[in-house]
Parts: structure tokens; sequence; C-alpha cells
DNA sequence: AATAAAATAGTACATTTGGCCTAAATTTAC
DNA sequence: GTAAATTTAGGCCAAATGTACTATTTTATT
């Protein structure tokens, strides 16, 4: 990716995130970047082809800065940790996140990456907590489906928590990550064994 | 309301649904009702108006339907049928939750209606969860604050799965409301008793 | 240094959109 | 039946936006 390219692409993450992306333009980032619309479109022919970058930008970050936190010591632990990071890597693109039904209505191939993206998510909770339940920190299922209800509730709330917290969260607030951090691990804790409850408070409040 | 302006906002409506707020025109509008688009300017002076016209329905439908569920014999049975009506509603007007927040930044008043709303329900989440524990259907707290966050999830859940829907399902699918009150109910079987479990197969499997 | 490629700016055009004004038609009220 | 009001339509304007074309400047290559 050209350095050019990469100012560009940041002035208009920027904007987006302040304004949302329905509300600037081409001509608005240009501007701010202090070239002119038409240099602009040199580079990025429309808006989309912007949002595809920065998308892309996006999962790259996810990929790289995931693979630090592959050898955690036990799933509560690896669940924590790739939250976090996951968090805090998506609130900083949270501007995809709140437009995320229309940008992905208007980008097949975006939405094709999302849902690929979401069972490669959906599997790996669903092995993480098979090792939990392996390994007696989480209950066995009560009814056939529960865990998968769980996983799917737990999608929602992670696509969701940020649109969320633009609604309901002061903008002065710096401490909305760690708010839906917390509340995300509690969507476990009614499933731990006694166990688990040990092992979660110790994870969590290190 | 004038019965012209509530054809007017039907059809607004539809068009909303079909292709998203943004992308609707005051002159597609009053194209599709067959009106000049001044005339549409006469009764709706801007695209916002409408919108409030359309959320003030919403809210009266929600207000009177809801009265037809406040007999229920108890906290589970009143929990699952007010979240079937309150789905159902919201699912007709699910234009308004795809786009919520944006309708909600560009609208201050109706982003105060909407946080009023959303307290009165947490309030109302409480006192049904305070009576399930009363009546030994739901556990005790496992540590302070448990069902608050509980209800802050519940309350992401139920701000976000309609735009979820739009991401994940096909739109020939037309049992979506029932899945996502299924996960919705999930959210509480984890805290039932045992008893609250009995209870509860017997609310939802009629 | 010369030449090709890449980057930048300027301009112009068509389209869309919200807003505004005026005039005609229709309905309502007396 | 007539006057007043409400409702409807048409036209016009200004702003914004995407798009395309051309010309100039800068950078890279050899």
């Amino acid at each position: 990716m050209n350095k050019k390219k990469e100012i560009l692409l940041k002035i208009a993450q920027l904007l987006f995130t302040e304004f949302g992306v329905a509300e600037v333009s081409l001509r608005q980032i240009a501007a701010e970047a202090g070239i002119s619309h038409s240099n602009l479109i040199y580079h990025f022919p429309s808006k989309n082809d912007i949002i595809i970058a920065l998308h892309h930008q996006l999962m790259e970050k996810a990929i790289g800065l995931n693979k630090q936190v592959q050898a955690a010591s036990h799933p509560l632990q690896g669940l924590y940790h790739s939250t976090k990071i996951g968090f805090t890597i998506l609130y900083e693109y949270r501007f995809l996140m709140i437009d995320l039904p229309h940008i992905l209505r208007d980008n097949k191939i975006l939405h094709n990456t999302f849902l690929d993206l979401e069972k490669l998510r959906a599997d790996m909770y669903l092995i993480e907590i098979q090792k939990a339940t392996d390994q007696n920190l989480m209950r066995q299922e009560l009814y056939q489906g529960e865990y998968t209800g769980l996983i799917e509730r737990i999608k929602i709330f992670s696509d969701a928590w940020i649109a969320s917290s633009a609604i309901y969260d002061s903008p002065e607030n710096n401490n909305v990550i760690e708010k839906y951090i917390k509340l995300f691990m509690g969507f476990f804790y009614p499933y731990l064994t006694d166990m688990g409850r040990s092992v979660f408070d110790e994870v969590y409040f290190q």
C-alpha cells in the first residue's frame, strides 16, 4: 500500500468516524487532505473503494494481532484476550460497524467476506466452549442447541455493541471498550461451573 | 391523523423498508403515491417529519397492544408475550431499527424519546426479574450487578436483532421474528431455577 | 538529460435533492 | 351560491455530488 494512500485512508477514516459515512463526500475528504477532488479520485475512484480499502486494513490488523494470542493457557483466558484485542481494533474502525447494514447492502464483496468471517468466529467460539466443557470449566448443555443459541447471541452483541454505544454512551466516555468487554464476558458467567468461576475471576480480575 | 397522511406514511414506510431511509427521496415517495413533489411537502415539510410521524405511529401501536398483556399469570409468561408483541410491531417498522444510530443522531427529540423508553423497559425487566427471583423461578445473583448486566445485554440485543437480521437472514425468510424471540428467551434460561425451567417450558412450548 | 509514467489540478456537465413561490383546483363553511 | 380554506401542481433555483476530460506538474527510469 502506497504511503500517500494510507494518509488519505486515515483522513477518510477520521471523517467517517466523526460524521458518518453517508455524510462525508469525496470532496470533503480531498479538502481535508489538502488535495484536489480529482486527485483523490485518481487514487480512489469512489467512496466504495475507500471503504473497501479501510475494511481491508481492519482485516489485516485483526489477523496480525490475533496471532499474538494463540497460546492461551486455558479457554477462558483465550476468549478474554481475543475479545479485548478484537474490540479495540473494531472500535478504531467503528464507522464500519455503525453503518454495517448499509455498507454490506451496497457491497456484495464485503458482505460475503463478512459472512465468512462470522462463520469462522462462530466455529472458534464453539471450539472454545467445547474445550471449556471438557475441562469442566463450563457445564454441559441443558438442552440441544443451547450453546449454539449462546453463540448466536454473542454474534449479535459483537456486531451491535458499537452502534449501541453510539446511541447510549456520551462521546466523552473513553471507557466504552472496557464496559462492553465486561458485558461480553458476562455472557459466559451463568454457564460456568464452580471451577470455571474461580478461573474466570482469576483471568478477569488478574 | 388525516386519512391522506396515513396513506402517505404507509407508502413511505414501505419504501424505507425496502430501500433504506437514506436512499429514498421525497420525490420518490410522492411519485409512488401518485402526487406531486410539492404536494407531499405540503403534508410533510421534510423527510424528518415523515420519520417522526412513523415513529409516533409505532409508539401508539406499542402502547395500545401492550395493554392486552398486562395480566400475565407469572413473570416468564409476561416476558414472553410482551417480547412477542414488541418484536412483531418493531419488525413492521424495521427501517427505524436498521437506521437507528443515524436517525437518532439527526434527531434530538427522537433520541430523547428513545432513551426514556429504554429506561422504562430496563426498569420493567428489573421488576420482572425481581418477581421471578421472589417466586423462585430465577436464582439469586451470583455477584453484585449480575442482572443489571443481563439487562444491558438484553437491551443491546433488542435494539440490534433487526439490523442483524438484515445482514444474516435471506429476505425470503419469514420466520425471522420467531427465530429472534427464541434467541431472546434463551437469555433467561441459564438463570432459571429447576422450577423456573419447568414453567419456562410450559410457557414457551404451550 | 531525455523520456515515460504517475500524480495533481482545473473545469465543465448532468443529475439529484431540498426548498420556495405562485397559481389553479378542490373542498369546506356560512 | 359564494367566499374562504385547504389541497394540489408546476416551475424555478441553489447546492451538492459523481463523473469525465484535458492540461500541467512531478517523479521515476534509463
